[in-house]
RNA sequence: GGACGAUUAGCUCAGUUGGUUAGAGCGUUCGAUUCACAUUCGAAAGGUCCUCGGUUCGAAUCCGAGAUCGUCCACCA
């Protein structure tokens, strides 16, 4: 017999184990079924599985599970992110702490230091593997992959070479943000802006003011730009030179006119620093400028500063601005002005932008051929497009859908304002870019050129690269890779898994990493393998915390760990409190009272099955007899039969709700059909005279219709009352909708629930103690052969000890006014459930349909609206109105048999 | 500056294409409890659906304007 409360920690890890030893994770290339697959989302290497994780697993969990259930070949490959940045970072620190080595890139050297963190890597995998577990995930542990493989690695290869030969990856000195505390670049998408204060300088620069914001990048400045229609320096003409006097001594200064100066900003006027600048190389680049080096890779102010070189740049500012007011060059100051300082994601240092060379994507050049798929395709076979196209097509012809749909704005935006995507490094942690040098000569791929004097570029490639490949790049067969003479084409067309299994079926993600990977993902993919890389964008929003902040470790009194949850309410409890309640694309709160109430509603589960498993054991009856399905037809209580059409009604509404990824109202749907209909009613009503089938068969399509949503709770109630032949609830077949519905059954059951709850109602309403037992007078005129007939629920449920039931009205009226001392309680429904309220509201309801009618008539009576109106909306207008005069017909029919 | 989203009970949120008396969970109040479950059961209180205007027979829902909050993008020298 089962325990009296559910324990998680006495089930999880078991069942975990149990699927896993099974196969059940297993998909077979082989086999001729429709595949279903995910590629999850692969964890930092290093971390931790956090709240963001958590909600990943168990969205993807459902929709895997589902399709599993559907008879789909579903396939879910589980991985881990060797996170480049974030993990050099980690253990760089690691190492300045515990070994108190200051440098120790520069101790160790490249081998040793990339030694190390590949252990660092290999230890904190194993953690995120067994926590995956513990979410009950039920992923392909037998396909796991890990972005840093050597199969992955080739893939990235083969790539970044494909992309080389087609011209869409160059080198080339572009202004990047460099970030001087990491010494890398981080790219456009890793800037982040946070308003500071600081003072704002206007200086006389010539016959001019310019305003700036730091002073110290001024050395080199020689040129002052003005738009060519600010009226203010009409008398300047573009080319024009002029004396200034300067920080260091007097500069020769050119006038430059262009058309992005905002007039009204300042003076108009500004100078360039297009060394440092985004905006300032770009009107350089127009204009073939000179560019000068300023501040030096390592933060410091270079030779060009003068008697400032070497200084950093806080050191130097206060003292620049002093010179230049000693010179009488200052003329303004402005303490209170607000910036935007750009500072790196990852370390949270600031970010100066730099001239360097570095790799690149060109987003822009036309050069790739429509992808396969075949909407995107449909009359555009061999013509040439962009990356950028790309990307914008696939999502705009449908072949990718995003949900929530809103989000496709979003995404066209991000393309629209794409720059070339910078995908170097200067860190040794990752896919070391494939290109070799000899002198002047350049080879690009996998492995060196024959000869001597090659060196291998000492950078590595952006993270997102390698994460930009991943739904297919762990489907390659990792033994074809090892052969060097395979093409990356020949290497998909011979990968099983690949073929069975790509393009992914959902791509399930937070929101806030639509740009960084979504985003690539669909153009590496695409431009890859000619295959889109997922059909389905499912993005999930951020857990937050009761006050809707996000969750930091800064605040540990809000955080929520997952690790700490699950022992203590269970997997199946944090799987619902996440999903439930919570829409796609929109941030949801999450806090211990709400994981409690679906820890409260697992075990209500738990105990209606200890229930049911007791009616069994004393009806003498075993459960695993039973058979699916059949329930005996003869004998069915109205109970029985309005559970069983209902059921029909549950099971089209999950299938459909699942099919459609709207989980949290599916949920919500599970949720109070068993707490408020088969546990508060049926259950109620079944006690005393069971139909044990009916009560056994119900439950089991229940777990069968929550396994998705709560697995191990429902795997384990399973194992104790499934149908002996049956295997795991894991691999049972959904049920399937056979539209029998019982009608009448249901209002029937509605009635008897309307009269219990009456009943209840009327008795605190008197005060009735809810111990004593009353004898109660229902006068009802069409329901009393159903009531006379349900008795005995009627009784027990509403603690009645003698019941009248009566259609004389009579009969009440004189019972109450003679205050009768044996009756304690009237109860006419005549005003509850009876036929005047049922009268009253189809009334009503007429009322309104003869008014809709009267609209819509009068709408399509309009000659404008006719010819004007879409056909579609005249024909959808004409449906409702013949299906609202069908209604009014049947309601006009009802009115009439019940006067 | 541009875009997107939100605003419904004390709190957290549902509310399908406009249609009976706007719902749930938590919290609150009152009451019950040997009979699956106190991780329970019954009942109650609690709402200007942000504001104004429009469309409609009918608006929480559609349209317009505004207010407040939030997020993303761009970025100003």
């Amino acid at each position: 017999m089962l325990e009296k409360a559910y324990d998680p920690k006495a089930v999880e890890d078991r069942i975990y184990e149990m699927w896993e030893k099974s196969g059940a994770f297993k998909a077979d290339n082989k086999s001729t079924k429709e595949p279903f697959t995910i590629s999850m989302p692969p964890p930092n290497a290093t971390g931790q599985l956090h709240l963001g994780h958590a909600v990943m697993l168990a969205l993807e969990d459902i929709f895997i599970r589902f399709a599993r259930m559907q008879g789909k070949e579903a396939l879910w490959v589980p991985g881990t992110d060797h996170a480049a940045i974030a993990t050099e970072s980690v253990v760089i620190r690691q190492i300045q702490k515990d070994e108190k080595i200051p440098d120790p890139r520069a101790k160790l050297g490249r081998e040793e230091l990339v030694r190390r963190i590949a252990e660092f890597v290999e230890k904190s995998r194993g953690v995120i593997r067994s926590q995956v577990r513990k979410m009950g995930s039920s992923c392909d542990w037998s396909r796991e992959r890990y972005t840093m493989d050597n199969a992955l690695n080739r893939c990235v290869n083969e790539v970044f070479k494909k992309m080389y030969d087609d011209g869409l990856i160059y080198r080339g000195h572009r202004i990047v943000n460099w970030d001087p505390k990491l010494q890398t670049t981080v790219s456009d998408d890793e800037v982040e802006y946070k308003e500071e204060i600081s003072p704002f300088y206007t200086f006389k620069y010539g016959p001019f003011e310019i305003a700036t914001a730091r002073p110290e990048t001024k050395f080199g400045d020689k040129y002052v730009v003005m738009h060519p229609d600010d009226e203010r320096y009409m008398k300047y003409k573009h080319g024009d030179t002029f004396e200034a006097e300067w920080i260091n001594g007097p500069v020769r200064a050119t006038v430059i006119k262009d058309d992005s100066i905002d007039m009204a900003f300042g003076t108009g006027v500004m100078t360039i620093t297009p060394w440092h600048d985004h905006t300032d190389f770009e009107i350089a680049e127009r204009h073939g400028l000179e560019k000068e080096q300023i501040i030096g890779f390592d933060g410091k102010l270079l030779e060009v500063a003068g008697e400032f070189a070497g200084m950093s740049i806080e050191e130097a500012r206060p003292l620049i601005v002093e010179k230049l007011k000693s010179k009488g060059l200052l003329t303004k100051v402005d303490e209170n002005y607000v910036h935007n300082k750009a500072v790196s994601q990852r370390g949270g240092g600031s970010i100066e932008p730099q001239i360097r060379l570095q790799w690149f994507i060109d987003v822009n050049k036309e050069v790739v051929k429509w992808p396969a798929s075949a909407k995107a395709t449909a009359g555009k076979k061999g013509q040439l497009m962009s990356l950028k196209q790309i990307m914008h097509a696939v999502v705009h012809h449908g072949d990718i859908a995003i949900i929530p749909e809103r989000f496709d704005k979003t995404y066209f935006h991000w393309i629209d304002n794409l720059r070339d995507w910078c995908i170097s490094r200067q860190i040794w942690w990752g896919h070391r870019v494939p290109v070799w040098y000899k002198g002047d000569d350049i080879h690009v791929g996998a492995q060196a050129p024959e000869g001597k004097g090659w060196e291998q570029d000492p950078d590595t490639l952006d993270t997102w690269f390698s994460s930009a490949l991943w739904t297919w790049s762990t489907l390659v067969d990792p033994k074809l890779t090892e052969d060097m003479s395979l093409s990356l084409e020949d290497i998909l067309k011979q990968s099983p898994d690949f073929q069975k299994f790509h393009p992914t079926s959902v791509m399930e993600t937070g929101y806030d990493i639509l740009f960084f990977w979504v985003a690539r993902m669909i153009l590496m993919t695409t431009y890859a393998t000619g295959q889109i890389p997922f059909k389905t964008v499912y993005l999930h929003g951020l857990i937050r915390d009761r006050n809707g902040q996000k969750m930091s470790k800064s605040k540990p009194e809000t955080m929520i760990d997952p690790l700490d949850i699950i022992p203590k309410y269970g997997a199946d409890a944090l799987r619902l409190s996440m999903i439930v309640g919570q829409s796609p694309g929109a941030d949801s709160r999450l806090y211990e009272e709400k994981i409690a109430g679906y820890r409260n509603f697992i075990n209500k589960l738990w105990n209606a099955s200890r229930f049911v498993l007791m009616q069994c054991e004393s009806a003498g009856i075993d459960p695993a007899e039973i058979e699916n399905g059949k329930w005996k037809m003869e004998n069915l209580s109205i109970a029985d039969r309005a559970l069983q059409s209902k059921m029909q009604t549950l099971v089209a509404e999950v299938s459909d709700g699942l099919t459609n990824y709207r989980l949290s109202e599916t949920g919500e749907k599970l949720y109070s059909f068993v707490w408020d209909f088969y546990c508060d009613w049926y259950l109620e009503l079944s006690k005393g005279n069971a139909n044990i089938a009916v009560l056994v068969d119900a439950l089991r399509t229940i777990l069968v219709l929550l396994h998705p949503y709560c697995p191990f709770v429902t795997e384990e109630l399973w194992s104790q009352m499934k149908p002996k032949n049956a295997g795991m609830l894991i691999t049972h077949p959904w049920p399937t909708f056979n539209a029998s519905r019982d009608e009448e059954a249901e209002a029937q059951m509605q009635i008897l629930i309307d009269v219990i709850t009456a009943i209840r109602k009327l008795r605190t309403d008197q005060g009735v103690e809810p111990k004593k037992d009353v004898s109660l007078i229902i006068q009802t005129s069409a329901h009393k052969d159903l009531l006379e007939s349900q008795a005995e629920h009627i009784k027990r449920l509403g603690r009645v000890e003698d019941l009248t039931i009566t259609s004389d009205k009579k009969t009440i009226d004189d019972a109450a006014s003679a205050f009768l001392p044996d009756i304690d309680l009237y109860l006419p429904l005549a005003g509850l459930i009876d036929t005047e309220k049922e009268k009253a509201s189809l009334t009503k309801e007429k009322a309104q349909l003869e008014s809709y009618v009267k609209g819509i008539e009068a709408k399509l009576g309009n000659k404008q609206f006719v010819d004007k109106a879409p056909p579609a909306l005249v024909e959808e207008q004409k449906a409702r109105l013949s299906e609202a005069k069908e209604k009014l017909e049947k309601i006009g029919k009802r009115l009439a048999s019940l006067s």
